[in-house]
DNA sequence: AGCAGACCGGAATGATCCGTTCCAGTGGTA
DNA sequence: TACCACTGGAACGGATCATTCCGGTCTGCT
């Protein structure tokens, strides 16, 4: 996993040893936390880990920093899944099951929604473009299966993304669940050929006013 | 319109005319300015409708009665679009166009999204359990005509309309337009009869954490 | 004319929230 | 034993807002 930051994942014992653990207990509660508002107070997650508020920030220099961190994550995660399902031979099913993918692990509300609350790297930059390439590669093979309407395009994905992450209840379990169910529904579109989609499709950046920073 | 609030809509002269008109201004630009971030500070509000912020003080008494009456406001209108839809004879016409409706004049947001936001009034739970009516029948009715899918329940509405809502650009115009694109996928997936839909149905209210005062 | 008061704009107030810094304590390690 | 990397959490300082207050303007009545 990334998150582990290093080698020395497992078993170093005393003070060593809980620095090491806490690298991953404090990037999970910020995933967490920040999952479910963006704008969480720092605290929040320092309370979540269970450590003090002094452990996040010799790891990293600003909340900021973190919310980064977390949102590269989230990208590279994206990215690894992307080219992951581009090795599924039927080019339908690689879209969906990559689409169901990202949506399980709530990729998208990572990326997403955590930008603009910090300056984007060159870096990240580089792998958004790289993320884009790869959607449109997914969106292409889908096409030439024919079960992909025809005026549907790569920018839809997406929409469709922000669609499902929009579901959100209480319970972690169920909102995966609920939003499968939604996603289903957004995908049952996608496969349809009846009356053809109205207003112009989205172009590429559309969404991406959050990618400024505020 | 029921943002006129009284009679004496137009062409009072002198101050207690532009008071009158103050009283349209000032609900327009709440409208706008919270549909644009339901946490915006009040100043916001008094700048976009162009008058002082004793102008909002001396109509509303708190920040929050004026979010109440707005979001009042979008319950209204969604039970009056959805007893509109109930005439017409065709139950999926009346459904698909009842979402339509409400997508295009933005409601989901201004009720849902506002609600949490204060402590709701009894009037608005009636007219809140009177929605959930209006909504079942029209469901019920689509189903009836059997070009819904059976698996489908009334609960999935709010969370289409939620899906629906979390599309947002920075043009008005363009984000209606990407938002009727996507209701259209959701509801071409509404008409399937393929695969069933994945995991259990929403329960009544599952969605509704945010009615409860935070 | 003249005046009472309805209405207005916007500065001042006071509270809350939060990112960041600071410091004293703890326990491995050499 | 002495050192020091690492920690928890209190304290600081800045920012944000809802709300209040005040001095001014214009209307409509006398």
């Amino acid at each position: 996993m990334r998150e582990t930051d290093g080698i020395e994942v497992v078993a170093l014992p005393g003070r060593r040893g809980q620095a090491a653990r806490n690298n991953v207990v404090i990037l999970d509660a910020a995933r967490h936390v920040f999952l479910g508002d963006p704008k969480a107070p720092i605290s929040q997650v320092a309370e979540r880990a269970g450590v003090g508020i002094s452990a996040l920030y010799r790891r990293y220099p600003s909340k900021e920093a973190l919310l980064c961190r977390l949102c590269h994550d989230g990208l590279l995660t994206y990215i690894e899944e992307a080219e992951s399902a581009a090795e599924e031979p039927d080019g339908w099913a690689a879209l969906t099951r990559f689409l169901a993918r990202v949506v399980e692990l709530d990729v998208h509300s990572l990326t997403v929604h955590l930008a603009g609350t910090f300056t984007p790297t060159d870096e990240m930059g580089r792998d958004a473009r790289r993320a884009g390439e790869l959607t449109k590669n997914l969106v292409e093979r889908a096409r030439e299966t024919g079960r992909l309407r025809p005026d549907a395009v790569a920018e839809d994905i997406g929409m469709i993304l922000e669609c499902c992450a929009a579901i959100r209840v209480e319970d972690r379990e169920r909102t995966a669940q609920l939003r499968h169910r939604y996603l289903a529904l957004l995908v049952e579109g996608l496969s349809a050929h009846g009356s053809e989609l109205p207003g112009p499709p989205p172009r590429p950046g559309e969404m991406n006013g959050r990618w400024r920073p505020a």
